[in-house]
DNA sequence: CAATAAATGCACTTCCATTGCACCTATTTT
DNA sequence: AAAATAGGTGCAATGGAAGTGCATTTATTG
């Protein structure tokens, strides 16, 4: 296995300390965060140097920004079972209304969609709304 | 066939000139439209009045919103074949990356999504990108 | 007609996203 | 190793959209 700094510079991104702390942060939450999220962790840290940390990480794939609805664009690492690059393989996210987090359900692909004649289907969205597991209790 | 007037009295809601004016431009228009198309629509006319204004429509079911990822929010008339308040007649919308339309596709439902154990599907936002038929010029 | 309720307009606030510029740090070149 | 260059970081400021409070106007009801 590879160690986050060669991960990170497989990609065509240069190693820094903020970057590495960044991209743990990111390693270590089950959810998609905000950019508040992760300016709260890192408090330190300039707002600005964040946001753009995680524009570059995006840049390179190794993040997928999600539009979950709430207004607020949320960002989680691109794992096993998500190759944001190949658009076929899209995965669908799941926003809870209780608890307002937002999950990758990677191992649910997005069914066929057809559209009508004339349209080019290029990227799909698909967003569902409910209740997550930890707050349904079951 | 019933008027305007008799449409919005029916809903609910009182007539206005003003309301009269923003319904009949969202009902010309074949695309979703954001706060600023209409109030670049209606110059004279005060912002927050066309922003309550859409949310009385939306709260009253005529108008349904759209998320179509560009970060603003577009509302939408609701047609025939778009029951708003019915959560399982939930359509699809396209959103061209060429002209920014997003057009309501009534006639395309969602397809079934199925979610893991222990959440609980209460909503569904699915939005295809690409190319409209107007852009892609078939 | 008076009383009341709703609609409208103005001003202001908040929040997130984004950019310009200066400075610092790391890498490359000589 | 020093100079030159490119990239990263921090501060300040901007812009856009969403939302709220309050005063005023307009419509409805008794």
């Amino acid at each position: 296995m590879q160690t986050k700094e060669q991960l990170l510079e497989s990609k065509d991104i240069r190693v820094t300390a903020m970057r590495l702390l960044i991209y743990k942060f990111l390693a270590q939450k089950q959810v998609a965060v905000t950019l508040s999220d992760i300016e709260n962790a890192f408090e330190k840290a300039d707002r600005t140097t964040l946001y753009r940390t995680v524009k570059t990480f995006e840049e390179k794939a190794i993040v997928h920004q999600i539009d979950d609805g709430t207004g607020i664009t949320k960002y989680a690492l691109c794992e096993k079972g998500c190759n944001c690059e190949i658009e076929t393989d899209l995965h669908l996210h799941f926003h809870c209304n209780n608890c307002n987090e937002t999950v990758c359900l990677t191992e649910h692909k997005i069914p066929q969609i057809k559209v009508p004649n004339g349209f080019i289907s290029e990227d799909i969205n698909l967003v569902v709304k409910g209740i997550c597991d930890k707050c349904s209790g079951q």
